[in-house]
DNA sequence: AGCACGCCGACT
DNA sequence: GTCGGCGTGCTC
């Protein structure tokens, strides 16, 4: 009987691929089980087992797997579903979910290396160049890999060379895989067995004392087993003894100590185990639990709204200890952004150590550690924090989900595929394990509270903030008129310098918020209105201060501070528009005695720039943090009196439909950082509009204003939620080429689907990094079927791939595009 | 997606 | 003349 293997490989192939297995391997192999395969000519994949059966293919020889990698399955049959359904549902391939589901260091691919052919004879004089360069490089290194013999050449494709020397028997090849987990170990010590008796001991410690620094560490190591009655790591007797390793080292040779190693997780919470007392909830918190309980008896998702800080975390810690009481597990999904220390440890205050935390700041090794902890249902495991990207751990039993900040369009992966959006794919998974799910936010999504109030999803709310403290007062400034008055301070109206004056006087902290980094978006010459470009984009270059430099935010080109303008060279060159650099600048200035800080992508780099700001602010260290939305997730802090919003226009501009309703989103979330304390809050909006509907909404914390006027205007353009939209974006270097292939597309499809075809157009940013892009939006009625739609454009792509100039054009979908 | 194979311009 | 550019097709 002859065995097969269907597996998914992580590449974006619509097709699984069938192996040759032997009846051992057949038995043993279960889906969702990695296996090596060999893939092309030379190249081994990690694939992963969908289905073992007995089918021989029947066009093709099947290849015979590589090697088993794992002893139990990785994945299970739920996660596979829910795989299909994202494949399915964001038009991309399951390998493709494949390869963002799992931490890369379960993805092991394999590597050619090269080696030297010991029994081979060299004539020297008959290499070339390139060849002689490789033949010497390995008589000094018995291994090359690939790229090093790029670098070795200074060329691009090194084949031609590997298959001469190949030929004349100079080196052979070798493909070799990597496991890149490794285990951590830590080292241990205890005394050696001859010294454990009390008499020995005495006898040690005289025989050390021509040696004060051993003995130093033979006392050290007691102080520490008297104290600690753990076992000792060496890095904490390093520490306790202050003898370096070489110390330890030789008392380790003399067999004086001895060293061991044990496995250890590398994320470990070394927090008391005593489970803190859950705070109780007050009335209004109280209700909103038993609306959402009662809604779960309906197997019902439920939209937890809940105004800022009006304590939805109690709320969700009350239902996150009731699904762990029940053995189930949990997953609390939230923005990377708001995944702070703050909030972990808040929870670790209740929960110690059951909770896993996952999310990109993570190494892959800590990742594949909380991986293997749930697939072995591990007790630290119980309960999973994460972004996005944690949907796709291997939960076996999920009793509860949470997405918190639910209406944020970060939950929307943008690139690479799968392009998902978390919070429905986290319902899809729920429904999968039967688990109950909350939405939670202050400012639900205009989706997601349409579908409470068409009772698709149960609805529960909190209108009041926690120790009744009141909703922060909000005033406009018009800032158009300030500035024909000529009472403008740079970019500060006189009523905000008031406030900070105020706020200051009385020791409360301000937070400033400015949706843009950098000192200024474009440098403008004043002379002949020239901005310096950048080559690759089509975007001026955005002034960074703080390096003298030009900066291009989407291909990351820099170059230098030009001293006068390239086109007329004259020296006048100005700044246009103003980021969070400037802001900090101006308020230093203004405010000498204040200490300033600022806070976006350029301060938070590295794995604690962003903690290291939120505790400076926590501990009152500055005065004045100012801020891009990084400010509005996650923060919980309680002397703010004073919020400032430098330009709000700046969010309402956008040329999309959501730009509104984000706009309403961010304000309100800035502003609920004021004021967390008894005293009212104040947060000053400075805008050239201010009889903005949306303003006035964020003003009156209108948020049903908002939602009533941004649904109507989305059902008449046709936008979500009333339709569902996929954007299908197209890329090329080729401006002409670009344009007659989207043409083609656009026309096909309005062939197929009629009118709701808008575009081809071309984005804000019509290329990035030398390509081109245009966009088409399809949009779709409500009750039209998805499946049909996606069907038909798929038949579309297939046609214009037959097209030979149209092939090379890439296209991408976007499902749901936000 | 990668990666090899195959056919045309530019430098020794 | 080779080197290396990219268009084309395939991967079990």
């Amino acid at each position: 009987m002859q065995y097969f293997v269907n597996v998914i490989l992580p590449i974006a192939l619509e097709k699984l691929f069938t192996y040759a297995l032997t009846e051992a391997e057949a038995l043993f192999l279960k889906p969702g089980m990695r296996v090596a395969v060999p893939f092309g000519k030379s190249k081994i994949y990690t694939g992963l087992v969908h289905e073992v059966h007995q089918t021989p293919p029947t066009v093709y020889e099947a290849k015979e797997i590589h090697q088993i990698l794992d002893e139990k399955p990785l994945v299970n049959e739920i996660q596979l579903k829910h795989w299909q359904w994202i494949a399915d549902y964001y038009m991309c391939t399951i390998g493709e979910v494949f390869r963002s589901a799992l931490p890369s260091a379960f993805l092991l691919e394999s590597e050619t290396l090269i080696l030297k052919n010991k029994n081979a004879t060299v004539d020297e004089g008959d290499l070339k160049d390139d060849e002689f360069l490789v033949y010497e490089a390995l008589l000094h290194q018995s291994v090359l890999k690939v790229h090093e013999v790029s670098a070795i050449v200074d060329r691009k494709n090194v084949l031609p060379i590997l298959n001469r020397l190949l030929d004349k028997g100079i080196i052979h090849l070798k493909e070799e895989i990597y496991e890149q987990y490794k285990p951590k170990l830590v080292r241990y010590v205890q005394l050696g067995a001859a010294y454990r008796e009390e008499a020995q001991l005495e006898e040690l410690l005289n025989s050390l004392t021509r040696a004060p620094k051993q003995s130093q560490v033979v006392l050290s190591l007691f102080q520490l087993q008297a104290t600690t009655k753990k076992q000792i790591k060496v890095a904490d007797l390093e520490e306790a003894s202050g003898g370096s390793k070489a110390v330890i080292k030789s008392l380790i040779e003399k067999g004086i100590l001895e060293e061991y190693h044990i496995q250890t997780d590398r994320v470990n919470y070394d927090g008391s185990d005593d489970e803190s007392v859950f705070k109780n909830l007050n009335e209004h918190q109280q209700a909103a639990l038993k609306d959402i309980v009662q809604n779960f008896d309906n197997k019902k998702v439920t939209l937890l709204h809940g105004v800022t800080s009006s304590g939805k975390t109690e709320v969700y810690v009350q239902l996150i200890d009731e699904c762990l009481r029940s053995g189930k597990q949990a997953l609390y999904l939230l923005p990377e952004i708001a995944l702070t220390t703050q909030l972990i440890s808040r929870l670790q205050e209740y929960f110690g150590e059951k909770i896993s935390v996952y999310h990109s700041k993570y190494t892959v090794q800590e990742r594949v550690e909380v991986w293997n902890n749930i697939v072995a249902k591990k007790h630290k495991a119980q309960l999973v924090i994460g972004a996005r990207s944690s949907l796709f751990l291997p939960f076996s039993e999920l009793g509860f989900i949470i997405v918190d900040e639910e209406h944020e369009g970060s939950f929307k992966q943008f690139d690479p595929a799968p392009r998902y959006h978390a919070r429905d794919a986290a319902i899809v998974l729920g429904n999968l394990h039967g688990a109950n799910i909350v939405l939670g936010s202050a400012t639900p999504s205009v989706e997601t509270y349409k579908n409470a109030q068409l009772g698709k999803y149960g609805y529960a709310n909190i209108t009041r903030r926690f120790g009744d403290v009141l909703m922060p007062e909000i005033e406009l400034v018009d800032i158009k008129e300030e500035a024909r008055k000529r009472r403008m301070k740079g970019h500060f109206s006189e009523r905000l310098l008031e406030e900070i004056t105020a706020a200051l006087d009385l020791g409360e902290q301000i937070i400033l918020f400015q949706n843009r980094r950098g000192y200024a978006p474009i440098l403008e010459c004043t002379t002949c209105g020239h901005s310096p470009q950048c080559p690759n984009c089509d975007v001026s270059l955005t002034y960074h201060q703080y390096k003298k430099q030009l900066r291009c935010h989407y291909c990351s080109h820099h170059m230098a501070l030009p001293e006068s303008c390239q086109v007329c060279g004259s020296p006048t060159l100005d700044t246009k528009g103003f980021g969070t650099e400037q802001v900090e600048k101006e308020i230093e200035a203004l405010f000498p005695a204040a200490k300033v800080w600022r806070m976006d992508l350029d301060t938070t780099r590295g794995k604690h720039g962003y903690e290291k700001i939120i505790t400076a602010f926590e501990q009152q260290e500055m005065d004045i943090l100012v801020g891009t939305q990084m400010l509005t997730k996650g923060l919980d802090f309680r002397n703010v009196g004073l919020v400032g919003i430098m330009n709000a226009d700046s969010l309402l501009n956008f040329p999309d439909y959501r730009a509104h309703e984000r706009c309403f989103q961010l304000l309100t979330q800035v502003s609920g950082r004021a004021g967390r304390t008894k005293k009212r809050g104040k947060v000053i909006v400075q805008t050239y509009n201010p009889y903005h509907q949306i303003l006035k909404q964020v003003s009156t914390n209108d948020y049903k204003g908002m939602f009533k006027e941004q649904l109507y205007e989305r059902e008449q353009y046709k936008y979500p939620p009333a339709n569902k939209i996929i954007k299908i974006t197209f890329k090329h270097k080729e401006y002409n080429r670009l344009n007659e292939a989207s043409e083609w597309f656009a026309q096909a499809l309005r062939n197929a689907l009629g009118g709701n075809v808008l575009g081809p157009e071309y984005p804000p940013v019509a290329r990035i990094r030398n390509q081109y892009l245009k966009h088409v939006i399809v949009k779709i009625d409500h009750g039209t079927s998805l499946h049909r739609i996606k069907f038909g454009i798929r038949r579309i792509e297939k046609s214009f791939n037959a097209v030979a100039l149209y092939r090379s054009v890439r296209v991408i979908y976007n499902v749901d595009h936000i």
